[in-house]
DNA sequence: GAATTTACGTCAGCCTTGTTGACTTTCCAA
DNA sequence: TTGGAAAGTCAACAAGGCTGACGTAAATTC
């Protein structure tokens, strides 16, 4: 057995273990966005969409710049999607009172809709896995993630995870 | 305090406590691809002829259609990237002896080279996220990515833990 | 008050990677 | 020998990334 002057068994770390970690994260990717893109899919709305609608709904009245550093897409990217929010009238965007310059992005009534089924759709999976496993599982799975963000990234989860 | 009446505490399966798994998953993911396609960018490959690599990697002499279940695309979709990557010497297609009809790929030295420097980086990163967080922190994580997986999808991550 | 910077929007064009549909070639198996 | 599976190819298209350039309004700085 592989041990460390400290005792630790190191066993966890080898490539092999990595390797199904590294094949883990991939196959559950795709089962993580599989019912919203289901529910999207004939929907004029992609992966995107779905993306600003959740981020506009955790921090309502969000500026477009804020929702560009979470998302990390440029602006006509994101733009592109935004506007078709707009038309659609699921967001809706307003100056700033205090800056003018700034455009504060709500979901409306009907944007609230389909944010709540596809993340009623997430949420089911994500549900239903925490509850096969328990939740001394569930930490470490957080624990593990956190831990691979980039600290940019991190830094954005975790102003998510406390402030409003 | 929320208990069942098995007695379990069920605070690990509020909305927020989803919401929050849901973040971490998106920006978890970001941070896993980062590495590879930092390296990819400025050659004429992506996502895609990564993804391809590895499971040829993983799996040598595995066939097209093999491929095909495992990536989940469209056989055009894959052959495109599988084409640039025979026509640059990174993997190499022989017909099958036993069945013809069949594609059998392995990854040529240079394709090892550059499957080798990828892994290398990807590992990197989820060695020190592992190493962070301790090996039960890690099961935890690959039982809840597990167990949020498509059936289908965790029969394939399955076949590749085990078999050769 | 003028110049600069910031926040946002937009136009145009490009790339990757996914899709569908139609068609061919090869070749195994009933 | 014929049907169907496996593989490949061509064409067309869409989503959603990207860069570059430009415009405008508002805030900030000099």
């Amino acid at each position: 057995m592989a041990e460390t002057p400290g005792g630790e068994n190191l066993l966890f770390l080898t490539d092999e273990q990595l390797r199904k970690g590294i094949e883990a994260m991939f196959f559950a990717y795709r089962g993580f966005t599989a019912d919203p893109d289901r529910i999207l899919e004939g929907m004029d709305y992609g992966r995107a969409h779905h993306r600003a609608i959740h981020f506009i709904h955790r921090s309502p009245g969000t500026t477009v710049s804020n929702l560009l550093a979470i998302l990390g897409v440029t602006k006509q990217s994101l733009n592109r999607v935004l506007r078709t929010l707009i038309e659609d009238g699921l967001v809706r965007s307003e100056k700033g009172k205090v800056d003018a310059r700034e455009r504060h992005l709500h979901l409306t009534d009907k944007g609230q809709m389909l944010e709540r089924e596809l993340s009623d759709a997430q949420r089911a999976r994500m549900r239903a896995a925490y509850r096969a496993v328990g939740p001394q599982a569930v930490q470490g799975f957080r624990q593990v993630l956190e831990a691979m963000m980039d600290p940019e990234m991190r830094r954005q989860y975790n102003r998510l995870k406390e402030g409003g």
